[in-house]
DNA sequence: GTCAATTGACGAAACGTTTAAGAAGCCGTA
DNA sequence: TACGGCTTCTTAAACGTTTCGTCAATTGAC
């Protein structure tokens, strides 16, 4: 079932068939219409390899997400997919490897099917090079939650250090003093964002995190658990509240000081950050910060298509809203440990 | 950069060139290694979207999950994507409409994309004829996790209604007798025969549901705290045990007995289905059934690649091992509500 | 030394589409 | 009548591969 079907049952040539699926003007009405008919009937449907090969540009974007099983990312891909299929566009999946790098050959299988874009989420400063060797200049980047600096792309993302800073600032006002951070790891530019945010706020309250109070760990509820284990063990006893680099960390936490026997938010406050769907069952009520998420994937396919019709625009950086969202892990400081 | 390229440089024809990229016979040792080299030197590689056109066939797969942003699909996809890559595949992602059916535009847009094969996750009753109108023959579809019979396509999931019976008989073991079900849509084969496990457990111990504890809603979370809530008014109390038809559910259930100053699982043994990660956080400590589910998507890809290869093969149906997890939501029921 | 079989390489057609360039018909105006 | 300017349609050349059929060169057997 091709062009060429559709254009002998309608006794026309190819090429007219062509403008009239492609919505080309110069199509004489009656034609127009008797074509569109006969294809309808016929059932046909262009092939997109086909246009694809003749235009040398595919209907087809690359998503690579850091980490697909963790629950932060499927929800920006499901903001992408909706934005692409409405734009028409398909969405490859692929994620990076299981280090947080990105794998070299899962980018380069992506520009082998000739993707007209690419997104990516949660790159680590170590992939630019490659990012430059392996994606042909005329293919748009776009990064999104992190930010690697000097390389040719497009960044879709929050302040994450102003979030940051507004949770941190919450705690104080609750009366905290001894606040422990524990820290995504510093290679993220959204993780040391976030550190630098909760330094700060501390920092302009007077208050000093002491090096065993701060540690890094990965973005994993058991780097969370173990953290806090070290935490526990290096202090001798808990901090009046705990800021997390993100809610896995801040739940792995959670699940360790319910094991020593402590209680949250009576006895320690936790904060985490990115409101992932889990932090808001009535089972966690985890407070944090809030990424949209679903939003963010579908402005990463606003700045995609943008640059695939303009490729000559400045590189540009959207800066989306947060959201401090106060729920049921922070609470008011005892009075004996507020100091 | 095409073989056009590579061959003028090696100073050999396009053929040959093609036969070497693509692993071919008939190449003289000599000449294969330095077309090998050239490539590499001219960092060639093959235009997918032309050997696609060339070959009719293109190493795509598309899957389409029921909701991307309900935790239970991501795994599947990783196991998709990476048994995909293993096999030198890509895979196109989509999702269906919000009702949980499918989306015909959505399939439509895959077969105009030349997918090699079809995975979904999830399909209900009435997908039947959109698959089979728009689905080119020889396009192999696989269905995971629901099943709708007579399609042309193959299966893989577990036994629900075994997996079912066994949870069921769990709770029969702690002293339920007072145990209310949450089933998902009746539209839904594996919600129908988790249903129908269920009941044949109760009713093999003699227990029978009466119809205000045995409610059916949708598979979310929300769904399942109003269900709960319309248990606890239906029946004036709590029921001894909650069978959920999945994890959501289930976990909306808890949420509704804790507003109701409920405990569980101290007041309300609660069950769920499918093990979801956040089953498994020390916070929730779920007592679930578990779907291996990386390895279904796994086996999804191995299905659609043997009948890519093979398509006369007969319709197939692979039936996973599951496994009881019982954790913390299920407990011995109270001497006083065990009659 | 001859001939058949094998190996290694090539030429060219095809896959289904897009699109530049051009032809045919029609209209109105000079 | 002749002609420029529309509109509508067609012809044909790509896009980058794969693969069939052919052929020259080499090998091995006699």
């Amino acid at each position: 079932m091709t062009l060429s079907d559709v254009a002998k049952q309608a006794g026309v040539s190819i090429a007219t068939v062509s403008y009239v699926m492609n919505d080309r003007g110069g199509v004489g009405e009656r034609t127009r219409a008797n074509v569109l008919r006969i294809a309808d009937e016929l059932g046909f449907r262009l092939n997109r390899v086909a246009s694809g090969l003749r235009t040398g540009r595919t209907q087809v974007l690359g998503l690579v997400l850091a980490d697909i099983t963790n629950p932060f990312y499927p929800e920006i891909a499901g903001g992408v997919i909706a934005a692409a299929a409405e734009a028409g566009f398909q969405v490859f999946l692929s994620h990076g490897g299981a280090d947080g790098r990105l794998d070299g050959e899962v980018v380069q299988a992506l520009c082998d099917h000739q993707c007209g874009a690419l997104i990516f989420t949660s790159l680590v400063v170590s992939d630019g090079p490659l990012l430059s060797d392996v994606v042909p200049p005329d293919v748009p980047i776009v990064q999104t939650v992190r930010r690697i600096p000097g390389i040719r792309a497009d960044f879709i993302g929050i302040d994450d250090r102003a979030g940051a800073r507004e949770e941190a600032q919450h705690l104080i006002d609750l009366g905290h003093r001894d606040i422990a951070v524990l820290a995504g790891p510093s290679a993220s530019s959204a993780s040391s964002e976030r550190t630098a945010g909760y330094r700060e706020a501390l920092a302009e309250a007077g208050i000093e995190v002491s090096p065993e109070s701060m540690l890094e760990c990965s973005l994993t509820g058991d780097a969370g658990t173990r953290a806090a284990q070290q935490l526990l063990e290096s202090r001798g006893h808990a901090p009046s509240a705990v800021l997390c680099g993100n809610d896995l960390i801040a739940l792995g936490a959670i699940d360790a000081f319910l094991a020593h026997g402590l209680s949250v938010p009576e006895d320690v406050s936790v904060a985490g950050y990115d409101d992932i769907w889990f932090a808001s069952s009535r089972l966690v009520q985890l407070t944090t910060v809030r990424q949209p998420r679903h939003e963010m994937g579908r402005a990463a396919v606003s700045l995609a298509l943008e640059r695939l019709a303009e490729p000559d625009l400045p590189p540009r950086e959207v800066i989306m809203e947060h959201e401090l969202v106060v729920r049921r892990t922070t609470a008011r400081a005892r009075a004996g440990t507020a100091a």
